[in-house]
DNA sequence: ATTTACATATCGTAACACGATGTGTAATGT
DNA sequence: ACATTACACATCGTGTTACGATATGTAAAT
């Protein structure tokens, strides 16, 4: 047996992740489409979402959000600034370390996400188990 | 009871769905780092692999790979074209309908995406029952 | 007090997705 | 058979986004 064998997939894992990666752009192409009628960005929307979403007493940093967007700082800066002008987010240093910057919602941008998140969970409920059947017949 | 409480969503269902965004986000962040290694954008292992991941007999044109990958037909025409300068995927006319354009892996292409897969695949063993918890936090 | 580390901000650049539009091919109606 | 309509892909111009490189301001360490 070579040793090849062991890290290529077969084809029946490439249908398998291709179905994944199939109902994984379906989802964020609705949620994309969502947003923009809700008058927002997808990046908006994930930016407020894990503000909103944020554990219990948890500062949301530029930091912390780029860690849980998985994007660099300079992006969630950016983010951050579109949101501002947008009216959406607000943002101000915090007093008790002035190098770190807090970004929260308004009281628009939460009613907006509110109800953007409604939809979502809405969708995640039809769009959910399709998902979870196409990880199952992935992993092993 | 008013009427938008039917469509905002509780903190509850804030935190599950930032918490799935996340889970989703780290395994997207994973999949564009991989991609990046074996010298692909995200977009075009993104294309190849509903190319070699479709179901048997299917005709891999333009016009089915925008479907699948939820872009509009111009975006997967320059995916190809780019696929195509990196010698990843080919292109030519049907011979059936001279209307449509067969997109197809090169030998090489073919190789690359077959060990990515194995890569996502086993990531996926990881990352997927956390997927599945966040999902199912969320399905009511 | 100086150096080092940390957190955010700014700027320039490249990839990407799309709308609008153009070109070629097939199907339809008369 | 010919004109019209519909279909499938291609090209071009534009705006958004994410990042690397770099700069600024704040805190910690020596």
């Amino acid at each position: 047996m070579k040793a090849t064998k062991y890290v290529e997939a077969s084809d029946e894992e490439m249908r398998a992740l291709a179905e994944f990666r199939f109902a994984l752009r379906s989802f964020l192409h609705f949620s994309e489409e969502a947003a923009t009628r809700a008058g927002l960005t997808a990046q908006q929307h994930q930016l407020m979402l894990q503000i909103a979403g944020a554990p219990e007493g948890t500062i949301t940093t530029i930091g912390y959000l780029a860690e849980r967007l998985s994007l660099k700082h300079n992006t969630v800066v950016e983010l951050s600034t579109r949101g501002e002008e947008a009216g959406l987010v607000a943002r101000r240093s915090d007093p008790a370390n002035r190098r770190n910057v807090v970004v929260k919602l308004t009281a628009r941008g939460n009613r907006i996400l509110r109800r953007l998140s409604a939809d979502h969970s809405r969708e995640l409920n039809v769009l959910g188990p399709q998902l979870i059947r196409a990880l199952k017949a992935l992993i092993t």
